[in-house]
DNA sequence: TTATAATTTCAGTAATTTCTGAAAATTAAG
DNA sequence: CTTAATTTTCAGAAATTACTGAAATTATAA
């Protein structure tokens, strides 16, 4: 790997963490790569700093596009595709949270419904309860999310500050109604 | 696999779903399976229901006790273990949520920390501003979470269905107190 | 067109992760 | 203690996932 010791240690562990968040190291390390660079790069410039092969960086650079993750930018004067992030540091991680709940949370959600329509299965067994229950909350967490992820962000910020101070808020919201 | 039809296709599905949530396809059957059980399954069981060897089954409570998603709970007259899910659909939520946390986002922000810290680096780098901008946007994070965390799940429960319901809520209080 | 540059694909290989099953260790009863 | 039941460990095998690099495809310029 060809890194300024600047930006190796993240780009690194941004690998290693990639698959928690749903891609492979090498994807992970690009993203990182990406996002750190000021300029757009190129495939040939991905492979030849994190020391991949070409192949595995045209999957890659699929992969993040997939993902909504970058956006290719043109250079005048050069054929080549350059990429870069696909928006703000904010953005991005929106972009993450959204693309994840799509891949897993929906499948699982649909995975549930079928089964809870089943009428044959006693249908208050211990386990349809649960499933239900699981259910509910899923799709209780999909409600708030959509709803979180229409509001712009400087609101959002002040939100996920104020944390459980909301509640603080609602509680005299409450009083304030009640006396009228 | 020797279940039945009402729980089949959810813990196959949850097995498959396990990796995205951080562990692998068994750990993810055997939790599906002892979230579904009404009652509490030792080893053996777990091995036989999911056609899996002892050894491996093993190793998976292991890993969700770890998780602290599964506890023992002794069953009078017989040596053996028998597990149970560690508390209910939404505590067990918010264990995976607060271990993922543990797991995913610290050593991150550990590594962004030790790298922001270097002062060789030209501190005012493209590179080193974004990384301080992930590096705020994970703490806005972990303290909002932090806090959640410690409400009680009704109340919490409130906020979710609320959504960016909230962000109104706040507005109305601003004009109030504006008013006194 | 034709030549050249750039990108993608994918079969084969490498690396990693998961799983088995038998042996070792642990626990409890007699 | 001794024995039997239970659980854990871990070397090797199996399965899965990631990666390479050369050939095929596509795009662009001359």
């Amino acid at each position: 790997m060809n890194l300024s010791p600047e930006i190796e240690p993240f780009v690194i562990h941004f690998g290693e963490m990639g698959s928690h968040w749903g891609f492979n190291r090498t994807v992970g390390q690009m993203f990182a790569l990406l996002v750190l660079s000021e300029d757009a790069l190129n495939a040939d410039q991905l492979a030849e700093s994190l020391d991949v092969s070409r192949g595995n960086v045209s999957m890659g650079l699929k992969e993040l596009l997939s993902w909504r993750l970058i956006r290719t930018q043109p250079q005048p004067g050069d054929r080549k595709d350059y990429f870069r992030p696909n928006g703000s540091i904010w953005e991005l991680a929106m972009q993450v949270l959204s693309e994840r709940r799509k891949r897993e949370v929906d499948p699982t959600l649909s995975v549930l419904r079928s089964q809870l329509m089943r009428v044959e299965d006693g249908n208050n067994s211990f386990a349809h309860d649960k499933m239900q229950e699981i259910h509910d909350l899923l799709e209780l967490f999909i409600g708030w999310f959509d709803d979180i992820h229409r509001m712009n962000p400087e609101n959002l910020k002040t939100l996920l500050k104020l944390g459980s101070g909301v509640g603080k808020v609602l509680d005299m919201k409450d009083r304030l109604l009640v006396k009228k």
